[in-house]
DNA sequence: ATTATAATTATGTATAGACATAACAAATGT
DNA sequence: ACATTTGTTATGTCTATACATAATTATAAT
């Protein structure tokens, strides 16, 4: 009988040997059937260890090769995207949003290549302003593919948001996600009740399901707004 | 002998099965044991798969109850966080880096209160400018910790980048990251050849040895800037 | 009726042993 | 000298079995 070790304590303590600097970055640390030796557990535990460490970038794993500390250890922010009405409402705040545009039109150019569309699909285009104790906080610009979207033109979208919507109806398979910074436009200005030219931070999501194009967002949000996570 | 399954292939056909809404948001969808029947696997190549869709935010897992449809699959945008000269190198454009300051200070409260530090350290406050083809890119200022960065004063940061030599010689524990947007000041402005005022893309970052703050940065983007990424 | 205790059950993780696979090294044939 | 084949090795994954753990349900004690 040997003594039971978890893949946990074994992870935690290959970190510590990294970060501590006893295993540098570039060295080859022992192969699994050392560590299994080492550590008294069979090689499935040290590999469940391993794995974890290769998956938060601290080590690069090769066959034949072995495992080597990360030279360069790639850092990662992870964002969790949420339902805007679930963010407001976490942080105590009374959701509500308004519908400010509904139509059934051509998308501009830009966003037709975003979507990889043909110059001929209608889309749905959608504008809601969303808001924290009535104060507006995002504007959110959509386009629909009613392709994807059967009956889409015939939801009232007054009563529920259309992100919720998506959310509950649609799973898409794969998505991309942009951050940038923008001047208010002298109309989203007025919707803020900021001036005109201050900076905003702007999220553009597209989502697919498979190599159909789902929906295309732009989330203005209110000035002075900042989006904040852990690293890992 | 039975038929060898890759625990990739059952992960994708559940996947399958949650995103084609045969199994629906809220369902309990069979134990284990009965899914490794119908794949004529073992239970624990099953659980391999159910881990990796749980992972993803697509089931939820209880013991003893079952695994769940997420009712609101929660989504994440995963960000690498690179060196500012790998990114740029990366894309084939030459990296340069130029020092514009370099103090011995105490830093603003605003700061002081971000690193959790008394008021009577004084730390290194560097600016540093990034560019890619000699078009400036980001404005980097920063402020480091001497009493973890033991020799921080006399490093030749004109040879090597903050941000490199960090990443070279320490390792942090954890770090948050926040994204906003400003305006441009005067300065900034003259800084990238841009006006005053315009929107630009601000990412700070603060990272951590257990309890000590080693570093607090403040990356200012050109205007134009996008940041993008896959949404998993 | 309420509370404490035990049985049940699905997931979580451990084990040893096997084969699969990728990458490198050595041996071989031309 | 070169390309091709063969062997070796560390990781990747699978199997079967066992025990651990958390959550729920059933049972017993008060």
């Amino acid at each position: 009988m040997t003594t039971r070790k978890s893949w946990q304590s074994i992870h935690d303590e290959l970190r510590r040997r990294i970060v501590d600097g006893i295993w540098q970055p570039g060295d080859l640390i022992p192969a699994e059937e050392q560590l299994a030796a080492e550590f008294q557990c069979a090689r499935a535990t040290v590999n469940r260890a391993l794995r974890g460490l290769a998956d938060s970038g601290l080590l690069n794993r090769r066959r034949r090769v072995g495992s080597r500390v990360a030279t360069e250890p790639s850092r990662y922010a992870t964002l969790k995207i949420d339902i805007i009405r679930l963010e407001v409402e976490q942080r105590g705040a009374k959701y509500r949003h308004a519908l400010t545009e509904r139509a059934q039109v051509l998308a501009p150019e830009r966003v037709q290549y975003r979507m990889n569309l043909n110059d001929d699909t209608e889309l749905l285009y959608i504008c809601n302003l969303h808001m924290a104790d009535d104060r507006p906080i995002i504007y959110e610009e959509r386009w629909l593919n009613p392709v994807v979207l059967h009956g889409i033109f015939d939801v009232d979208f007054s009563a529920i948001s259309v992100n919720e919507w998506l959310v509950r109806n649609v799973m898409f398979t794969r998505g991309d996600i942009s951050f940038c910074a923008t001047n208010l436009t002298e109309r989203e200005a007025q919707l803020f009740a900021a001036d005109l030219g201050e900076a905003a931070f702007v999220i553009e999501r597209t989502t697919w399901q498979d190599e159909q194009c789902i929906t295309s967002v732009r989330l203005l949000h209110e000035p002075g707004f900042s989006m904040r996570t852990e690293l890992i």
